[in-house]
This record gives structure tokens, sequence and C-alpha cells, in this order.
DNA sequence: CTGCATCCGATCGGATACTG
DNA sequence: CAGTATCCGATCGGATGCAG
């Protein structure tokens, strides 16, 4: 059968599970390329096309636009309509696509505390709070508290 | 140039990022298999070869030996020695992968919410709070908060 | 500028059988 | 029980070139 994705005891009992909640976030979020083009385009606010091909070294236009085909599909972005200035294409988070951003804050956590020897030139880990400056990060790291 | 995670003035201008902390943590996470793997050695506490084989429908014996080794030989779950049963070998999580379990807490979140119609029997949405227990879930759901 | 088409090589992982 | 070994098919994705 397919299970229920915590110990028992901590579940509440009277909700009836038909598929891992894990598993169904992993079905998008698994593929390559598809964790660090949320991040171009949550945090860094990277929306063009070549833009994105340019940010993220080894990416290729054929995997980018499958990835963004099934980010859009998945209704994870969305383009933006910018009227302003005709065949340009924007990509924004949609609600949804914001929802994923504290998944990134975890992996930035993770990555920041045992994997600092890659991440950091001075190899030193650091948790979250000594990577973002005060103020604007804590709206950031609100999101964690949120849902 | 390998850029930092985030936008400019949210990061602290004196770290120095070498690598993506998104990436260095995909790397490991980024595997089929290894998410659910977490889960049921993590939450679960299934802890045995066979019963991990049985656990996650699909999984062969070839790739979930792979995919314990290469946890194993990146510091994320290691061999308990049980000396009284013999040949008996019980899979446990470190540090580092009790420090994953925040990720796939944000991974439960974000599907419960966004794949209930999968998820669910009722195919109703919920957050963290409405799926766990109170008092054990808040110890579990703390580790959001830690770090 | 934003993609899509074609081609092809590498890798990943599924099936099955087998061993200490 | 806890894995390995071998084989092989599918998929994924890199390279390149082209189109609206």
């Amino acid at each position: 059968m397919e299970t229920p994705a915590i110990v028992k005891g901590v579940l509440r009992p009277d909700v009836k599970f038909q598929q891992c909640p894990i598993k169904a976030s992993m079905g998008v979020f698994g593929r390559k390329w598809t964790m660090l083009l949320l991040r171009d385009i949550g945090f860094r606010k990277i929306d063009r096309f070549n833009h994105l091909l340019e940010s993220i070294p080894g990416l290729t236009p054929r995997v980018l636009s499958m990835r963004l085909r099934e980010l859009e599909r998945d209704g994870i972005i969305r383009k933006m309509d910018d009227q302003t200035s005709p065949g340009i294409v924007r990509w924004t988070l949609t609600e949804k696509g914001e929802d994923a951003l504290p998944i990134l804050m975890r992996l930035i956590a993770f990555g920041s505390k045992w994997y600092a020897k890659d991440v950091f030139e001075d190899k030193v880990p650091r948790s979250l709070n000594e990577i973002f400056t005060k103020p604007e990060a804590q709206q950031i790291v609100q999101r964690l508290y949120e849902s």
C-alpha cells in the first residue's frame, strides 16, 4: 500500500492518505536544474529566457525550454504580460511557486551548514541568520513559519 | 561565475560564496528514491534492507543498495551496530541526516497543500498543523525553527 | 530574443538471477 | 537477510542548427 509519510503515532488518525506528499512534491522538483531555476526566478528575479541561460552554467536552451514548460504546466511559474516591450517574455512565480521557496530555504540552510567547504570561500559553516542581512531576510525567513 | 543564491540586497555582503548551497544540497537529494528513503529511515524508522524494499513500491534491490551506499558515503545515514542480532543491519540517520528532515517537512507541507487531490482521500488541502497530532508533532516541526 | 527540431551519447535505473 | 552481478531498455539531457 502507498504509505503515510510519518510514523503512525504522530499523524492525526483521521487523516487518510492516498499518496505520500513527499513523493507528490518530488515529481516536479526532482528534475535536474529545476531547483536552480526556481532560485533564479524566485529569489534573484531573473525572468528572461536568455538571462536564465546565462545565469545557470551548463543549462542548455533545450532543457531550459522543457523545464519552463513543465513548471508552467504545473502552475508554479507563469509568463508575465509586459505589453510595453513586444516579444519580450518574463517569467514569474505563481502563488504556488512562492510556496516552493521555503523548500529552497531549507536546501540553503542544509548546504550552508554541511557543504560549507564547497559553498563558502572561507569554508566556515553558517546558519541562515549568518547569511542574510537582518531586515529583509527576516521577511523571507518568515515564510518558513507560515502555512 | 557561480552565483550567490539570493538577491544581492538580502545577502550579507561579507559572505563570499564559492558555490550555490542549493546546488550543493541537490547533489545528494536529487537522485530518484532518495527522499523517500530518508522519509522511511528518518520518520518511519524502517531500518532494514528488505523492509525498505517492501515499503517503497518500485524500488529494486540494486538501486536501494546504491542509494544506501551514496547516503552512507555522504554521511547522512550509517549502519547501527546491533550486536544482539548477528547479520542484521540497521540503518539510522546521522546528525547530518537529521538536519535533512526539515527539507522533507517542507516537501510534505507543499505536497499537502498543492497536491491534495493525489495526497488525501478527501482531496482537501491541509497545512502541517492539520496533519500532525499536537504534542509529538510540535517536536518535529520545531526542527524547522532550529539552526 | 525565445524558443523548437533533430540527433545522439551517456547515464540511470528496471528485471532477473545469484551469493555469503 | 542483505546485498551483488549482469544485462539491457528507456530516458534524459548535451550539441548543434534553425525558425518565428
